[in-house]
DNA sequence: GAAAACTCCATGCAGATGCATTAATATGAT
DNA sequence: ATCATATTAATGCATCTGCATGGAGTTTTC
């Protein structure tokens, strides 16, 4: 896997572990996403955010907490909201004492709809995840890929 | 996490795992790419399809072998192929006795491509996951996530 | 040996994404 | 106070992706 005696170059244990990360990554998310769209709910990205302002006191949070929190791109969460607010599912409200930011609320909707997807998102997580973890492996694998977090370099 | 006692519901363990893995892999791709990128080299798609060929016989592979080999959806090889074979980094030629198939060839300056990238991706790949793994939990983690690539189901 | 079923690759189209920029507001320095 | 800088969110535009389909060629079935 190495090319040439590089100073920099990663070890095959580390090329391995980036490679099956980014497959393993890939193909799950593929499969889970699919269960979900065929029970005719909304992308991910979606309970996503719903799952984000569920867990925020008040079910609020600016959008750029709700990008930290879950990993988006702003221009990208910007148009999810303006669609899921068109659905009720969301709800812009000004931000008290700064006029740039917003407040964006879940509705009760939105609380059913993330309700409902879990439902199905739940169980998928459990056959393509679960299944094939025992528990104990599951811990190790949360606990390594956390490791990989960090936000330094 | 859990929300009613779902007879399907995962574990708190196994959910932590899925949660880390795609964010991990949302985050670690979105790092090495920028950097790829950042050197003004093409997508990492095309790395992966210039190292399949790479590795095969003669450096020639049918689509359909290297979508498997790099969990591509064929109608996007479709469309990098073309690009790729625009800029002479592969060839199609006639696949002997079957003329729905074709053959893709690697060229010199495909090689010599993937060569170039690899000298940004190889230090790109220690620095954001051999930094932060010890050697053995590389091993581990990559064992790990292969047992998720299991296909049944 | 003809028709049906299948495999392989390409492509039109709609919708999603990334990038760069803008508009509005807020903060900080002098 | 004023002006330069920074922060937040939205958006125009080009590109990319997913889906469905098409066309060409091959294998299977009877």
């Amino acid at each position: 896997m190495q090319e040439q005696p590089d100073m920099q170059a990663p070890s095959d244990a580390v090329t391995d572990a980036w490679v099956h990360l980014i497959r393993a990554g890939r193909d799950v998310v593929r499969r889970i996403e699919a269960e979900i769209k065929g029970a005719g709910f909304p992308p991910l990205a979606w309970y996503d955010v719903l799952l984000s302002l569920k867990k925020a006191q008040d079910g609020r949070r600016t959008p750029r907490e709700i990008e930290r929190d879950a990993l988006f791109e702003q221009y990208n969460l910007s148009r999810f909201l303006d669609r899921m607010e068109a659905e009720g599912l969301v709800r812009r409200i000004p931000y008290p004492g700064d006029r740039r930011r917003q407040l964006v609320e879940i509705t009760e909707e939105g609380r059913a709809l993330q309700r409902r997807m879990w439902s199905v998102y739940g169980p998928a997580i459990s056959r393509h995840v679960g299944c094939k973890l025992a528990e104990g492996e599951a811990e190790r694998l949360a606990a390594l890929l956390q490791k990989l977090a960090d936000t330094r370099t």
